[in-house]
DNA sequence: GGTTCCGTCCC
DNA sequence: GGGGACGGAAC
């Protein structure tokens, strides 16, 4: 990821420990999550505020670092889907001491058999940020967004060690599903009318969401009510 | 039996 | 590396 996560030095009271602050959320649309049969990257995940000329880096100091997909929704579960890139291994990445970035890391999807043996191989790696029952179903964790999930483990001068609270950025979600993805205009006839109506606008859209009736509101009168009804098609 | 989704292939 | 195509599975 191509984001910043930096680490806040400012004590807790109670525990004087730091607290892990996520500065820049990674992008939280754009990306396709890709099959491992696709036999490629999975891409890197870009930093919500970056742009062509500047890309931020993750933050890290004197710490240990494992980041891992935990699902959309609360209690945040690890998720099947696995991050990928040239430092992770395994379905999660561990960062250790005086290591500073997660460039390149993009989010490889599992197959629907697959799944149980992802999160499977995860408890293996001991890896459950919040603490919740690896063994529950998978029925209700959506495929189709994931958050990044940082945990921080501190080692003092003395050799303690302090685990941090885990901290997960806002979900990513794949561009290719259709429930997640951005409403695409492909084809618009006019871009323009009188504000007396009474014109006609075809617009033809791709990732058009079943849940959403594609409606456009025009703000121009003040109503709130939509002053356009628009049909979507999806041209898959 | 039609439509949507998944997984893979390829440009 | 982004994204369209497509066959088969799932709904």
């Amino acid at each position: 990821i191509d984001s910043l996560h930096e680490l806040s030095w400012e004590a807790e009271p109670a525990l004087s420990l730091p607290t892990l602050v996520v500065v820049e959320e990674p992008k939280d649309r754009g990306m396709r999550f890709r099959y491992e049969c696709e036999g490629r990257s999975a891409g890197s995940i870009l930093g919500a505020s970056s742009s062509e000329s500047s890309k931020t880096q993750p933050a890290i100091e004197k710490v240990k670092v494992t980041v891992s997909l935990v699902t959309k929704d609360i209690p945040h579960r690890p998720h099947p889907h696995c991050l990928v890139g040239k430092d992770c291994p395994h379905s999660s990445l561990i960062k250790l001491i005086h290591i500073f970035s997660f460039a390149n890391l993009g989010i490889q999807c599992v197959r629907r058999k697959e799944l149980e043996a992802s999160l499977q191989k995860r408890r293996s790696l001991n890896i459950d940020p919040f603490q919740t029952d690896l063994s529950r179903g998978i029925e209700d964790i959506d495929m189709n967004a994931v958050r990044l999930c940082f945990q921080c483990e501190l080692e003092w001068e003395d050799g303690k060690k302090d685990c941090l609270k885990p901290v997960v950025s806002k979900p990513i979600y794949d561009k290719k599903a259709t429930t997640t993805s951005q409403l695409k205009i492909t084809r618009l006839n006019l871009d323009r009318g009188p504000c007396t109506g009474k014109t006609e606008v075809y617009m033809l859209c791709d990732k058009v969401q079943k849940a959403h009736p594609g409606i456009v509101e025009d703000c121009t009168q003040g109503s709130g009510h939509p002053a356009l009804s628009l049909f979507g098609q999806s041209l898959g």
